[in-house]
DNA sequence: CCGGCCG
């Protein structure tokens, strides 16, 4: 596989897909198998593809780009959960749905993620657990990541079209989400978590500025989020102002992961007063008896 | 290097 000529973050070039533009790709070596993750976007919006190479097999999985964070949130969930609490999950997008189930053998553990669409084929990939501290998961986690927190900064002002000027407004209410609990669709009469929440789109200055500047409103209180760095490194501050006073924390960037997982952490045992969002769902499905 | 996936 050495045949990118030219070492192409390319330009959609020629390949027979048509006029996909690759945004962003990586590749994550899991034990013997290699993954690559392609962000590309076409006229009808912007994808993941995650295809898992073998010696032997090809196979690739296409996640709507509304569907990566939640990709992110549900590795992040394999990730730290407990292991006897690794459910399977369902991830139902618009047309798709995604399962998620564990499974063991000789070789070790193993995640197995399967597309299921109408009008096409039922496709899988299986990510190992890895040797120790399944840190194939978590490396793919990471890639998430990465992938996640790129696909936004790529909204550049000369490339807002309406589709992706949607797609940035309902990722910002992704951040702001939780998990729909699959067995109470009753929705809190109260939702005094989310009201009036509000996410503020970057203005020019601070897209020049990396658009890395993100403010949220929730009831009286607004929350600035800030990537800085100084001698010592690189840091999100993070500033709380409620009426004339206001707080910081600085958190190293590398602690942002810890972070995020304990946020998400909260976000999942508070799920069922989460007001629910629409377009996407995850549920957990009831484990085989044991 | 494995090896899962059951179409």
């Amino acid at each position: 596989m050495e045949g990118n000529s030219g070492g192409g973050v390319g330009i959609g070039v020629g390949g027979g897909g048509g006029s996909d533009v690759e945004l962003m790709c990586k590749t994550l070596q899991v034990e013997h198998k290699l993954f690559y993750f392609d962000l590309k976007e076409n006229p009808r919006g912007r994808y993941l593809k995650i295809s898992e190479k073998t010696s032997a097999t090809r196979s690739t999985i296409i996640v709507p780009f509304t569907g990566i964070s939640w990709f992110l949130d549900l590795f992040n969930y394999y990730v730290t959960a407990d292991e006897q609490d690794l459910f399977s999950k369902e991830l139902q997008l618009d047309t798709k749905v995604f399962y998620f189930d564990v499974g063991e053998n000789r070789r070790g553990r193993f995640l197995k993620v399967s597309e299921a669409s109408v009008s096409r084929n039922r496709s899988t990939i299986i990510v190992p657990a890895g040797n120790s501290r399944e840190e194939g998961w978590a490396a793919f986690r990471d890639i998430l990541a990465e992938v996640n927190e790129a696909s936004r900064l790529f909204i550049l002002p000369n490339q807002q079209n309406p589709e992706s000027a949607e797609q940035l407004v309902g990722l910002s209410d992704d951040v702001g989400a939780g998990f729909i609990s699959g067995h109470n669709s009753q929705p809190s009469p109260s939702s005094d978590l989310n009201a009036d929440r509000s996410v503020e789109l970057p203005g020019q200055e601070e897209i020049g500025n990396m658009g890395v500047s993100k403010v949220i409103r929730v009831d009286q209180k607004k929350f600035f989020f800030d990537l800085g760095s100084n001698n010592r490194g690189h840091f999100l501050r993070i500033s709380e102002v409620a009426g004339s006073d206001r707080s910081s924390i600085i958190l190293p960037l590398s602690g942002l992961r810890q972070f995020h997982e304990i946020v998400g952490h909260f976000v999942e045992i508070t799920k069922d007063r989460l007001e629910g969002i629409t377009g996407a769902s995850i549920r957990t499905v009831d484990p085989p008896q044991r």
